[in-house]
RNA sequence: GGGGGGAUUCCCGAGUGGCCAAAGGGGGCAGACUGUAAAUCUGUUAGCUACGCUUUCGAUGGUUCGAAUCCAUCUCCCCCCA
């Protein structure tokens, strides 16, 4: 069987090792037991998270044993890591409420049956802290001169860091020394955005426990340019379907950039290199293939294979020209009497934020029904122009919409 | 604790009494070109019952015919010194 790190390595996952040579001995003589972090900071994870997620998954088919840490208690202080701004504060309710989502969302790829994964949350050892043991037993491990020497801070320097958010380091490499002493945890693997959090766990271990523990960070998902990946106008690119619908997900993915699809294949699906590798050599308008395949796949993993399928069937629908089909985006309007304004419809089925952009839109021939522009803003849809009252409405090129009435 | 600077529309950032719904850039949206790609070019980017009206320049009051611009108080942020 192939090492993990092999894996790992070969699709690119790996941004940084503590000990390259050991880790990969390590992984590939003994079950090992492994952590990553999670912290609460929305109601979902995203696709920052999810390749994290991946990584847990490659890993524990290896036989090895993840923890998914959910970070209960460092939420409580925000990790300032590579952040301009400080996190805004939440509550305790809404983050034990955001645990519970992430709970849920992790066990969709990681098998916590019979203990094969851990899930811990941090806030069981952090909440109860006292300060001035926690000074005395940890705070002394640190050197300042040293924290503030660390990447992850360089940018608050600049912009400001106040003491809570300093603090986050000491207590993610605690959340460490904690999850070694209890599981024998001896890798910590992270966003390359963790490393410096990563080393001063390691460093910690040390100090307190003389043990050895090593650390791995992982590639940031980004575009070619650099840009972080999964952002979409609305915000991230959520796991929950609620948050955001299969078929958008999906189409993200078919829409990204020609010069990220190889990278996307091989970081967040599990696609065979064997058939990557085929697939970099495709060009052009052969590189749409490659794009369905990375949709339908990452779809599949998130939301399942049956909204995958559906996801998949109605872009066909769409974008394929073949016949209508039932899973296409839709909105129920209800009645509309003898007729209604168009603004007033579009509006209804949110597919415009107010009628100023409706207007503009039309004026500049992006909406269409029945894929035909329309060129009045001030016209009446009236109950005849559905067909089975369905009607279907576009906006530009790529977003349509199935309006029904009844 | 002392001194200084700041808060502007999604973001950055001009604007220092009427010509300001507010320059410029970024981002977003749409159009052309394409491959549901990128790059490029063009248009657009507060809301509305729309040749007009309403809300908007940290908050609240005030001066004025008229305030993002002036005054007062407050809140928050940054910088320098201690």
């Amino acid at each position: 069987m192939q090492n993990v790190f092999d894996i790992l390595l070969e699709r690119g996952l790996i941004a940084q090792t503590t000990h390259s040579e050991e880790i990969r001995e390590l992984l590939g003589k003994e079950k090992v037991t492994f952590y990553i972090g999670f912290d609460p900071t929305a109601d979902s994870l995203h696709v920052g998270h999810f390749l994290q997620m991946i990584v847990m998954k490659h890993m524990q088919d290896a036989g090895h044993r993840p923890i998914a840490l959910i970070g209960g208690g460092t939420a409580m202080v925000g990790d300032p890591s590579g952040r301009t701004d400080m996190r805004q504060m939440m509550t305790k309710e809404t983050i034990a409420h955001n645990c519970e989502q992430f709970k849920k969302q992790l066990g969709m790829l990681i098998d916590f049956s019979d203990d094969k994964a851990i899930m811990v949350n941090n806030a069981d050892w952090l909440l109860d802290l006292n300060y001035v043991e926690f000074l005395r037993d940890i705070g002394s491990c640190f050197s300042v001169n040293k924290m503030l020497t660390a990447e992850c801070f360089k940018q608050r320097l600049e912009k400001g860091l106040s003491f809570l958010e300093f603090n986050y380091m000491l207590m993610q490499s605690y959340d460490f020394l904690m999850l070694n002493r209890k599981y024998n945890c001896k890798i910590e693997l992270g966003g390359d955005d963790q490393w410096s959090n990563i080393l001063g766990g390691i460093e910690l271990c040390r100090r307190k426990d003389q043990t050895q523990t090593y650390g791995m960070t992982f590639t940031l998902l980004t575009t070619s340019e650099g840009k972080k990946m999964g952002k979409t106008a609305k915000g991230a690119l959520w796991l929950d379907s609620e948050k955001c619908k299969p078929y958008d997900f999906y189409q993200y993915w078919i829409n990204v950039q020609d010069s990220d699809v190889i990278n996307c294949l091989k970081l967040i699906t599990f696609i065979p290199m064997d058939e990557i590798r085929q697939m970099e050599k495709w060009e052009g308008q052969q590189l749409n293939e490659a794009k369905r395949r990375l949709a339908y796949e990452v779809t599949k993993l998130v939301h399942g294979e049956e909204e995958a399928k559906k996801a998949e069937a109605a872009a066909q629908a769409l974008f394929g020209g073949s016949a209508d089909n039932a899973d296409i985006p839709s909105a129920d309007i209800g009645s509309i009497g003898d007729g209604i304004n168009l603004l007033d419809m579009l509006m209804l089925a949110q597919m415009i934020p107010s009628k100023g952009e409706g207007r503009r839109l039309v004026q500049q021939g992006g909406i269409y029904i029945n894929n035909e522009a329309v060129t009045d803003f001030n016209l009446t849809v009236t109950p005849d122009m559905f067909e089975n009252n369905e009607l279907l409405v576009r906006k530009g090129k790529k977003v349509y919409k199935k309006i029904i009435i009844k």
